[in-house]
RNA sequence: CGGGGUGUAGCUCAGUAUGGUUAGAGUACCUGGUUUGGGACCAGGGGGCCGAAGGUUCGAGUCCUUUCACCCCGACCA
């Protein structure tokens, strides 16, 4: 392409409202145009990039032996009524009447209509399994859509469904898609981490997720130093802490804490670590039908992760109580233990079991109980509630966890039967009966990813592509277009480069030298070839975006020295 | 959905407190000339229903009412 007949409109300076760099630069850089909140349009260069990232994937899932299908975007509502999820997804789901007042909704992702489009044609196990994956648009009415294609209403995403005759054999398949989304990933040049996560509302017993590490990211995750082991702080585990404080020495006792309220009170008061205590937090657990009270406790120096915290209730959400409603229920805030109390629902953390030397609230204004043994609760509620935190143990090696962000850009499934059992999508098996297809679904943001690349690679002139992503792999630079020479060489090499399949930009505009190096610096082409002065010497320099480092070569080496670096 | 903010040229923004000529700057764009290794310079030029609707006034970008849009913090996010 010439650069002087290209569209891509560059502007020096960002919209006010882009924040994080790779809303900036794919702005200033002419890649991406807001239309309206969370919709933007792709201009030519970042279509070229979606189109390169999308190829990478359709290849690997053709590896894979995934077909590539396409649904309608206009989905019937009358699907979304059939699983249940036109309330789940609330107003999340565009819903519009046609002209005969059919109700629509526009697709915010596919499970129903994929299922919809296998039921009653896949009827044996013999059939089985099939995996179909479309790379389609989405929209999801965002209550606050940002940072530009980070978090969009209208969004690529390729999406993958696949259909099983047992769970094991779903658990093959994940296997196979975790491997080819790395294969994905890593050919995108992208530093990234595959981590346990939480199923959310979608249910079943295995989700991951694919975090591209980025200090931008919305996620925080937890890695071991040591192991594979990754996860996000949603759903992370951890076998311990590294170093366990000495414990306090005392008799089981009722002791008068007038005014020690928080946990910060109790380790002065008591001069006690925060791991020999115990903290209650209060949560009403919502329900479909009702909700109630539930006491969360866990050690005094953990928080509760309130995600955890919800699949341990099974709750549909769980919300803030005030104080006055604890006291009707009975409780005194502040002095909430789990001893002689029943007034309401108790959850205990796992790393409380069979403590020893717990302080905790005694259920009486101004009163705690001080070395609880909690061996006494044996046959309480325990589950895994608190927040790991940096520095405990991996739950798989001996290292320590870090925290780090990550920009969620993919998340698989093992569903199960949640679809299938819900839609009556179902197959006869060896013995004749019919069964649920168990299913595994594979989602991917393909518009993210291009923002997830910026994330990760750019720096204050702009957007530094990584080879498999840029949207032109050489820039030529006619540094003055008015020396015949340069033209002649920037003409030459351009043909010689087209016609090797080298995808190839020609700056040939009237501009100065300064002007289209910060242009080219911006769009983030890896490689430029500058012709200028040198040229009299019989040298042209090449450009590595990602270093900033020019080097000298001869013109007549200039094209083989470019197709050996790409 | 709660809280806050902003709408003036393609873009970034002054101007609004205290109403008063033909609404400004930078940048971008067009013409001509000079310049050509890090967003050049000189001269000339085009471009605005001041988010929209209604109101107050002799007079509204500026005051009042209504409304729409966009952004930020939070909640939410298979």
């Amino acid at each position: 392409m010439r650069r002087s007949r290209a569209f891509i409109p560059t502007t020096k300076e960002a919209p006010s409202d882009a924040s994080l760099a790779s809303h900036i630069y794919l702005s200033r850089a002419g890649f991406i145009s807001q239309v309206a909140s969370g919709l933007y349009s792709y201009m030519p260069l970042a279509k070229r990039v979606i189109k390169k990232i999308e190829n990478i994937i359709n290849e690997e899932m053709v590896k894979a032996g995934a077909e590539e299908v396409e649904l309608s975007f206009v989905t019937p509502a009358s699907l979304w009524q059939e699983s249940g999820r036109i309330e789940k997804f609330g107003k999340e789901l565009l819903r519009f009447c046609d002209r005969k007042e059919n109700l629509f909704v526009l697709g915010p992702t596919h499970e129903e209509m994929m299922v919809d489009m296998v039921r009653n044609r896949v009827t044996s196990y013999k059939q089985l399994p099939i995996n179909l994956y479309q790379i389609k648009t989405k929209f999801r009415d965002e209550a606050r859509p940002r940072f530009g294609l980070m978090r969009g209403r209208e969004f690529i995403m390729k999406d993958g469904y696949s259909f099983h005759s047992s769970v094991a054999d779903m658990d093959r398949e994940f296997d196979a898609m975790e491997a080819a989304y790395k294969t994905i990933l890593t050919r995108l040049g992208l530093d990234f981490r595959i981590v346990e996560a939480d199923s959310g509302a979608i249910g079943g017993n295995g989700s991951k997720e694919l975090m591209v590490i980025a200090g931008s990211g919305e996620d925080t995750i937890a890695v071991c130093s040591k192991c594979e082991y990754g996860a996000n702080v949603e759903a992370a585990k951890r076998s311990g802490r590294a170093a366990i404080p000495e414990a306090p020495v005392a008799e089981f006792n009722k002791f008068k804490t007038p005014n020690v309220k928080s946990i910060e009170d109790l380790e002065d008061f008591f001069k006690v670590d925060g791991y020999y205590t115990m903290k209650c937090v209060a949560k009403r657990a919502v329900y479909e039908d009702d909700s109630e009270v539930v006491l969360f406790f866990v050690r005094g120096c953990d928080t509760l992760q309130e995600v955890k915290a919800q699949n341990a209730t099974g709750a549909l959400d769980i919300v803030d109580v005030s104080e006055e409603e604890l006291r009707e229920l009975g409780l005194i805030p502040g002095f909430i233990g789990p001893l002689e109390q029943g007034c309401a629902k108790h959850v205990i953390d796992t790393d409380l079991r069979d403590a020893k030397s717990i302080i905790c609230g005694a259920n009486e204004e101004g009163y705690h109980f001080v070395n609880v043994d909690m061996s006494v609760m044996s046959e309480a509620y325990y589950a895994d509630i608190a927040a790991v935190n940096e520095g405990d143990c991996c739950p798989h090696c001996n290292g320590t966890l870090t925290f780090t962000k990550g920009i969620e850009v993919g998340h698989i499934f093992k569903l199960g039967t949640t679809y299938s059992a819900a839609l009556k999508a179902e197959f006869l098996d060896e013995n004749g009966k019919a069964q649920p297809f168990v299913m595994g679904t594979y989602g991917m943001g393909v518009s993210r990813l291009v923002a997830a690349v910026i994330e990760q690679h750019h720096d204050e002139q702009g957007c530094i592509w990584t080879k498999a992503t840029a949207p032109y792999m050489v820039n030529i630079m006619i540094s003055n277009i008015k020396e015949d020479s340069q033209v002649e060489l920037g003409e030459e090499l351009y043909a010689k480069l087209q016609a090797a399949h080298v995808e190839v930009m020609l700056d040939d505009r009237k501009e100065r030298f300064g002007f289209k190096m910060n242009d080219a610096e911006l769009i983030g082409f890896p490689y430029t070839i500058i012709i200028g002065k040198e040229l009299e010497n019989g040298l042209v320099q090449i450009f590595e975006r990602k270093t900033k480092e020019s080097t000298s070569v001869s013109k007549d080496d200039v094209f083989s020295k470019i197709i050996d670096l790409i």
